[in-house]
Parts: structure tokens; sequence; C-alpha cells
DNA sequence: TTGCTTATTGGTCGCACACTCAATAGCATC
DNA sequence: GATGCTATTGAGTGTGCGACCAATAAGCAA
């Protein structure tokens, strides 16, 4: 069993230990949100002296919008994989949007919350929360663009569908704590499904 | 002017004070955020020294879901009054939705993600923010099953769809710092007109 | 085995926070 | 003008935070 006080140091390289407090980070902002990334419970988790976060992270700043980035980028890959093994779009689109139903999201849906509120006093994490902004958007734009040409979808702006999206998505996550009703769940399909001209139904199968 | 260093004591009656002390907290939380609220922060906007703050309300967590109450409470009252001088439902929803369409409504917007970010760590708050959904919920659903009474609308759950418009208006708002189209702007309008059974813009006249 | 680079430590600083409580002084009442 | 109640102060406690830096030892290369 690991002991609780660190008796030997363990020396690695640099790159990982690096990879290593990001991971750590990211983990503990997903379940206990951004404002829990401090350097004494990073250097806690990975049995290790709080200043080895600091010579790695010499600002506290760069490693929680790192852990952000490193969170959403991960989660954005679980729900809208970039690869679809065959998958036709509307198929895919489907499969997110079930995803993006199952209580799972929910711990990303806070951290969004969580990212956004915090952003509004470090800059760093606000460049960050665009970057993603723009990566959650342009991947499902994609995919929408790809099902119009493919004749799945029927619409004359597939950027603004994928914000329509974004936006119920996110609308839905503020209310994660409430009660709510199935047909409320379901506003994401719907509107999807009202946007791209499908038959209702087409996206909850 | 007041002068930095304050002299002399001022004594008042502990309601008003109480009253002081929330009004100012509740400023706070809407122009810099509820982790703003701190015993010193009140303290130096009403030239009192921080104990005093903490005579009024002996746990900090207390005034802070104190001043989010009250915020939530004035700006419901501001976007949507509950007595509706002469105007028809119809009129009154279409004032509401422009009301939350302006810039002013990004504090509150913003106030709203900060609570329920929040109220993941402080269960006083936590019931506070629930309050304030079931108030807000409740003043929407309420015009609404007016609106349908009167013959304007037609749903068949005023619920429901006072639901939709918050979850519509809290998606929009999450995205507040990002570039908004003028179409995704318009989403809580044409959801409402979707939901209630209106003719295209006739809540956007 | 020896030496050297450098990843890691331990200790310390200053700051901001909530909370406590005896002492003080404003002010209404007599 | 004196008195008593109590709103308000001042001083202090303890906690947790990021940041800093000289000293240390891990582990690779010679």
């Amino acid at each position: 069993m690991s002991s609780s006080v660190s008796r030997k140091r363990v020396r690695k390289d640099p790159a990982t230990r690096r990879a290593e407090i990001v991971t750590a980070a990211a983990a503990i902002a997903l379940a206990e949100g951004l404002e829990c990334i401090t350097l004494r419970r990073i250097g806690e988790e990975l049995d290790v002296r709080p200043g080895l976060i600091s010579h790695y992270f010499p600002s506290a700043d760069d490693l929680v919008a790192e852990a952000f980035g490193s969170a959403a980028a991960g989660e954005l890959d679980a729900l809208l994989p970039r690869e679809r093994s065959g998958d036709t779009p509307l198929r895919h689109l489907a499969g997110f949007l079930s995803r993006t139903a199952g209580d799972d999201y929910d711990a990303i849906s806070r951290l969004w919350i969580n990212a956004r509120h915090l952003s509004r006093y470090r800059p760093v994490l606000r460049d960050r929360v665009a970057e993603q902004e723009a990566a959650w958007r342009g991947r499902l734009e994609d995919l929408v663009r790809e099902g119009v040409t493919a004749g799945e979808f029927r619409t004359e702006d597939p950027r603004l569908v994928a914000m329509k999206i974004l936006v119920v998505l996110d609308g839905l996550g503020a209310h994660a704590t409430a009660a709510r009703p199935p047909a409320l769940l379901r506003m994401p399909a719907t509107t999807a499904e009202q946007e791209l001209a499908l038959p209702p139904g087409a996206l909850t199968s």
C-alpha cells in the first residue's frame, strides 16, 4: 500500500510528468470542479510535493486552462468521434444526441458551466473556452454539412443549426439539477429534426 | 466626499441595516459575481467594519444566498412584471422576450450561471436557486396559461412551454461571450411562437 | 563506480478569507 | 443631562491559497 507520507521520490521524464499532471487535473475538473484544481490537491493526487506542480505550471491559471481543454477535447471525442466507423451522418448524429441525453453527460455539462463562469475572471481559461466552443461547433457543423451533401439533412445554414443544437444542449445542462420531464429532454433531438427537415422521431430511434 | 478611513460610526436600525447589506451584496453579485461577496468587500461598500456583516449574517453562505435571491427576484419583476398594466398576454410575452434580448440581460444571465455553478458547493444557495427557478417558471407558466384561456395561445402543456423557453434563454445566456448571429438571438421568440401556435414574427413586432 | 544533470523536495513568505468576542460609543429614553 | 441598551468596532485566530528558492537525491552517462 502506498503510504500517506511520501517516502521515496520518483523521478520522471518531464513530458510524462506534465501529462500526468494535466490528466489528474482534468479528472478533478470533471468530478469536482475547476476550483478544486489547486497545487496542493494535484500534488496529493500524484503523491508529489505542491512545489513540483508549480515547477511545471509556473502560473496555476495555465494548468486550469489546460485541464479544461484536455477534458473538453476528450469528451468531445467520446461524444462525437471524428472518424465515423461506417455510420451515416444521421446515425452518427442520433448517437451523439443519445449520448448527450445520458446521465454521464451531466459531468461535462457542469464543467462547461463551471468554465464559462470562471473564464470571467481568468483570461487564459477564457481563450480555452472559446477554442473548445469552436471545436465543438465545428465538429457538429461538419457532420451537418456532410449530412446535407449526402442528402439526409436539409438546411441552408449548417453552422446555425449546429449552434442551435448546442444552445439547447447547454440550456438543458444548466437545468441539470432540476427535474426535467422527458419532453424537455427530447428538446435537442426535436430541435435537430426541425432544423434539418427530418420527420419526428428520426433521431431518437 | 466620504473619507476612505471610517471616522464616525453610524448606528442604524437592524432591519434597515440588514436590507442595506443585502442590497449591496445583490448589486455586487450582478456586477462582479457571487464570489465577490466577501465580508470585507461588503463592509467596504457600506463603509463599515467586516465584523458587522458577520453580526447580521453569522454564516457568509446565507448572505450569498440572500443576495442571489434578492437579485433574481428583482430581475424577474423587471423583466416580467406580475401586474400587466393593460397588456394582453401576447404583448406581455413579447415585451419579456424583447427585454431578454437586450444586452442588459447578460448580467442576470451571467448571475444565473454563476449561481448554478456555485450551488454545487453551497447547499443554502442551492435551495435559493431552486426557489427562483420555480418562481421564474411559474411566472412564465401563468402568463402562457392566461394567454391560452384568452384564446391568444394554443398549447396543451403551458408548464412545458415555459420550461422550453427558459431552457433556450439559458442556453443562449451561456453563449453570451461568443458571437451570436441574429438568427440565434431570435431563438427564444421563434421557440415560443412554435410552441404556442403563433404565426412567425408574432412575438418580435 | 563515479560524476553530473536536473527533477524533486521542504520550507517560507504574503495574502485573502470567514469567524469570534470583549470593548466601545451612538442614540433613544427618561 | 444622565442612563441603559445594543449596534458597531478593533483586534485577533486559524485556514488555504499561489508563489518562490536553495538544498537534495534520482538515475543516466562516462
